[in-house]
DNA sequence: TTGCCATATCAACATATCTAGATATATTGA
DNA sequence: TCAATATATCTAGATATGTTGATATGGCAA
């Protein structure tokens, strides 16, 4: 880690449920989206998506990438630096080139994000006739 | 759908494979990538999957969803309809209101599509010594 | 060293997205 | 028909993101 920061990891975090400063589950839920969004920000992006399914074979470098991929440089470096932050590939220096691959977690997290959101089978028919107004 | 455009519906195509205009596979790929990231563009924000997770218990009218979720009016109107045209939310009017649901299909596609992009357990490991440079 | 190569970062700009307030539309009830 | 209500759309400004070309960094080889 170094002096990296900004990079998610995905780690169980655990509070003492009546801790002096345990968040309240409404905070915590509302932290949970924020991650979520920022991961499924980086998963927004049809280039990024490119790239992640180059890396599904295996790790790749860079330069590897940039063939495969219509990229220029500094944006291939971009959205490769955008994926890592949201923990989705990790990479590794092997003397002047970069390798990156995916992080299993990353895609574990947006796969569980996304799991969490469907909906019970009772909630997707409309309840007609029920009274709003007041 | 009438005079509705631009609101994503998750049915299958088939293309035949060797007609005259069939796009190829890497047009394809590029296309179901724009789709995809257009959904998770619209699961890339915490207020979006805040107002998910309100409608996970069940159909909601829009003034109930504004009394659970602190947003504006017309931010709530504008979320909801970035929601629907992801194909996320459908919406139906009941009198003066308007009921939003999960589209199950929507989040389906999503979920499938981070599935798709799960590495083989052979892909997750780092190649160390491969040759890069030539 | 020195120079080269692979990649990252920076700076500037273009574009997209979000937000708030004002206005429009549809529906109902008086 | 009119007024009231729920929601959608429009407009303009603020912020975030993507893109490009230039420059910096870190490692290797001569």
């Amino acid at each position: 880690m170094a002096n990296i920061l900004a990079v998610r990891e995905y780690t169980a975090t655990t509070y003492r449920v009546d801790g002096p400063d345990s968040p309240n589950a409404a905070e915590l839920r509302a932290a949970g989206f924020e991650r979520q969004a920022a991961l499924f920000h980086a998963l927004s992006d049809p280039r990024r998506l490119t790239i992640l399914s180059h890396l599904q074979a295996g790790e790749q470098c860079v330069c590897h990438l940039q063939e495969a991929i219509d990229l220029g440089q500094s944006l291939l470096s971009f959205h490769l630096k955008t994926l890592r932050e949201a923990g989705l590939v990790v990479s590794r220096r092997e003397g002047r080139w970069m390798h990156y691959r995916l992080a299993p977690a990353g895609l574990t997290a947006a796969h569980d994000a996304i799991a969490a959101l469907r909906p019970a089978a009772s909630a997707i028919a409309p309840r007609t006739h029920v009274v709003c107004g007041d």
